[in-house]
RNA sequence: GGCGGCAUACCCAAGUGGUAAGGGAGCGGUCUGCAAAACCGUUAUUCACCAGUUCGAAUCUGGUUGCCGCCUCCA
């Protein structure tokens, strides 16, 4: 079947054809660097994280570009709110996104352009469209003239004419059509200026795209992304600018990611209704955010609330935990190969199950990056693996249900990490669980453990009453036991 | 006003013409000193509602209701 993508320019689902055969150029707008980032920017960064593992799964050569917007009207504003240098606010938004996306473990793209650092090749753009007639100055400042270009509206789906009816466009005397939309704007006394043909000023913000995208990726690249909330006006006007300006078609597949909603409703600066990357991070993995934000398809609008946020971490914890079980059941130097039958013999289904799961991946990425199939797949094959793991009690397990119970954690592990899950070992996730929680619920690791020693002393003289106190007194403040042959476990409770 | 999207069990969520994945929660059981975790069993003759197309529809068509988004900076 292939790769199909839903295409947000002719609203239907297509084959992925690339460009160059074996390489896929992709351009996802960035962030403008003037606030925290929040929960949204971090859906939009973790599906085409995604995006961007999967095509190198599919062993794709991969450039993907990805820019931040290092000059624009927010940024000065805070600036000048704050008395310091447009400069210092980019710095220090830029230094905290890249933590961020680093603590979510989304891969850095091949090359992250700053808006600042391209203004030359953006001038080029914006003097070929003045050129070709597309472009007028007004004042000081340069316009895109919309009704110059004939598919205008093209891909947010409506008529120049439907957009003046709306008429919710700012009015500037400048302009000649409301709906024209800036290039280069002249900059008043104080603003971060460049010089241009037009006088100092600095760019649109849509131009940069145009630009960047031309200079890294090429006149036509395969891929476009972003939130939808992108469509219009930004990757609109991207088009016009780039398909007026080099006259070849600008991206074969536009990809916008849904929103992320708090009570049913888009979290957004405006509204308020935002969560902090940084302090979800506090209280939550970010593998389990990582995973409640793939468990929908990329495209729908996603509820963050506590309690998905609690499945996921349960989700995953399942799945952390049945791969550290065959990891301490199965001996260091297990066999990597049996031949089939000895294998089929132990379990036929857990066998077909992990047989099955690279192709039934596959097919649920395929269609549309339909990440919650893939998950499922995942869970699927987990809870077999966990039920062959039980049927051995608390033994280990040796020749072929070693290596059977192996290829099992390996195959589902592996086919994780596509999503970018399960990329820590188990003992690794498990500490960094602890230490998140612990320390949201004020206790440390003395604490716990003292109340544990005294626990394990009871136990040991068989008084399971006093032994129980300690337990309960620890569930209460909410650290949960487990014992084990190999003594007892804790975890917190989220 | 224009354009678009969504409605699947108690909750989250796949499925886009062939007879309802997966996860969480609940209940019963196994295991356990008791728990917890895990496993087993169980929980939608039904997919907002009403018509229609079809041998067959959650899936297609028309309509109704409700919710959301874009049209202004926004992932």
């Amino acid at each position: 079947m292939g790769l199909h993508i839903y295409n947000t320019l002719t609203k239907t689902k297509e084959e992925f054809i690339p460009l160059e055969p074996g390489r896929v150029k992709i351009y996802v707008c960035g962030i403008t660097a003037y606030d925290h980032c929040h929960i949204g920017h971090a859906r939009s960064a973790i599906v085409f994280d995604v995006i961007y593992r999967y095509f190198m799964h599919l062993g794709y050569e991969v450039v993907y570009v990805r820019n931040i917007t290092d000059v624009d009207d927010k940024i000065i504003r805070r600036a000048n709110e704050e008395g310091v240098d447009f400069r210092t606010i980019v710095d220090r938004y830029v230094a905290e996104y890249h933590q961020d996306m680093d603590s979510l473990g989304v891969l850095p793209p091949s090359v992250e352009p700053l808006a600042t650092e391209n203004i030359p090749h953006m001038i080029q753009v914006i003097q070929t469209l003045v050129e070709k007639g597309f472009a007028y100055k007004a004042g000081s400042d340069v316009y895109f003239q919309v009704d110059r270009f004939p598919r205008y509206g093209r891909l947010s789906g409506r008529q120049l004419e439907d957009m003046m009816a709306g008429a919710r466009v700012e009015v500037d005397a400048n302009k000649r059509n409301p709906l024209d939309f800036v290039l280069w704007k002249g900059c008043k006394p104080g603003e971060p200026a460049w010089d241009s043909p037009w006088g100092r000023g600095r760019p649109g913000w849509h131009i940069e795209c145009s630009a960047m995208g031309n200079r890294y990726l090429g006149m036509t690249f395969d891929i476009h992304g972003g939130g939808k909330d992108l469509i219009f006006p930004h990757h609109e006007n991207e088009i016009a600018q780039s398909e007026a300006a080099f006259e070849r078609p600008f991206v074969r597949y536009w990809v916008h990611n849904g929103f992320v909603n708090v009570n049913n409703e888009k979290m957004s600066k405006s509204l308020g209704n935002f969560f902090v990357i940084r302090d979800v991070l506090k209280t939550v993995h970010p593998e389990a955010l990582r995973l409640f934000v793939l468990s929908k398809h990329y495209r729908s609008p996603l509820d963050y609330a506590d309690e998905s946020i609690v499945e996921a971490e349960r989700g995953l914890d399942k799945l952390y935990s049945t791969i550290g079980s065959v990891m301490e059941r199965v001996p260091e130097a297990t066999r990597a190969r049996d031949s089939v039958e000895p294998l089929e013999r132990q379990d036929p289904e857990l066998l077909r199950e992990i047989s099955l799961l690279p192709e039934r991946f596959r097919e649920a990425m395929d269609n549309d990056f339909n990440t919650a199939q893939a998950i499922g797949y995942l869970f699927s094959a987990q809870r077999h693996l966990q039920r062959f793991l039980d049927r051995f009690g608390q033994r280990m397990l040796r020749g072929p249900a070693a290596t059977l119970a192996s290829q099992g954690a390996a195959v589902v592990r592996d086919h994780a990490r596509i999503l970018g899950l399960l990329t820590r070992s188990p003992e690794e996730f498990f500490e960094e669980q602890k230490d998140l929680k612990l320390k949201a619920i004020g206790l440390t690791r003395e604490d716990v453990e003292r109340l544990l020693t005294k626990r394990d002393q009871a136990r040991s003289l068989k008084d399971f009453s006093a032994a129980d106190r300690y337990r309960q007194e620890l569930h209460q403040r909410g650290v949960q036991l487990e014992d084990t042959p190999k003594g007892t476990r804790w975890r917190v409770l989220a």
